[in-house]
DNA sequence: CTGTTCATGTAAGAAGTTACATGATTTG
DNA sequence: CAAATCATGTAACTTCTTACATGAACAG
């Protein structure tokens, strides 16, 4: 049994949870797992088909009156496949990409007002995504969740606090940043 | 004046802080921006031809004995490509992958006990990066920073924070999923 | 004299984004 | 009837990793 490909990952466990076609799929990845596993239209067409050529899905022609549409449903190969990534415990994915602290890390060459407006201007997009979390996604997500626990809801709880780390950090590295200048 | 490329940012910034080939570059990425802005060889070679092609870097053979070397420093059109970038407010490249926070998102639909064992594995990972930012990467940082404030030290601290907060957080909830299994 | 470090590069392929192209259905 | 939503797909391109290939110099 080959390795899942990233996309895949999120595909079988999002057909497993309920989603039936690609356009599904991509709706529950924009409400939900979007900001730690992305997976775009061109990701997602062409992986359902090599999912089904590997026999981890089957699909069925499923038109709704003149809309071409196609349902897709895990295979007991498919669920298979899921069930031991789900439980595998190789060493994960992780991947930390960001701009703003390559610019600070890079900060020796400007003069400190120039890189305290960056890190202003960094905290700022910080907040400004903090609060499309709370605002958009978390009420949609509470709405869904189960009165226990909900891991969808879990997971977004960590994107919240994870942006409030990041923005607290950056609020003191203004003013580090700021005392210095003037001491 | 054209974008440049994720791997030109960083190779114009280490070539400005004295970074004098690509086999240095590398190092100098590898020691401490790694973590939030990664380069491979593949990349650095390549991309550092372009930008000679560009007019931002030029170059120069730099042969030590019988070995090959070339050496590159910036232009002025490198510096101030360089200079715009780091003062530029665009919003900043951010991208977060997590593959033990999408195993928990689908947790639903393993059994607790497998969920907590996948919880604790993760948890254990990131504690082992966090080992390894403390002990190698943390003193040569503090080794090698001047005694006002240091910008690669403070992304390394970054770092630091970030990972403690993960280690924390997976901490917590499986703190969390054990109560829940046994009320 | 052996292993590590220094040093440069290429090729193949994986993964992902963006833009384009198409068209039906539903909602206001 | 117009706009939004539902729905599927392809093509071009960018980015990045990995593996391979080569070889000199230096440290023990």
């Amino acid at each position: 049994m080959q390795e899942l490909t990233p996309t895949a990952k999120v595909i079988l466990g999002c057909l497993r949870l309920g989603a039936r076609n690609g356009y599904e799929i991509k709706g529950a990845v924009e409400l939900s797992t979007r900001f730690f596993w992305g997976a775009s239209f061109g990701q997602i067409y062409p992986e359902l088909r090599r999912l089904e050529d590997a026999g981890l899905v089957t699909s069925a022609d499923d038109a709704h009156g003149g809309r071409n549409r196609r349902s897709y449903e895990l295979t007991p190969r498919g669920e298979r496949a899921l069930d031991a990534w789900l439980k595998s415990t190789d060493e994960p994915l992780f991947a930390y990409r960001d701009e703003g602290l390559l610019k600070l890390f890079f900060g020796g060459l400007l003069e400190r007002d120039a890189v305290l407006a960056g890190a202003r201007a960094t905290r700022q997009w910080f907040e400004a995504a903090l609060a499309f979390f709370r605002t958009e996604l978390e009420p949609r997500a509470r709405a869904g969740a189960g009165e226990r626990d909900d891991f969808p809801l879990l997971t977004l709880e960590f994107g919240i606090a994870l942006l409030e780390f990041i923005v607290g950090w950056w609020a003191r590295t203004e003013a580090r940043l700021d005392e210095e200048a003037a001491p």
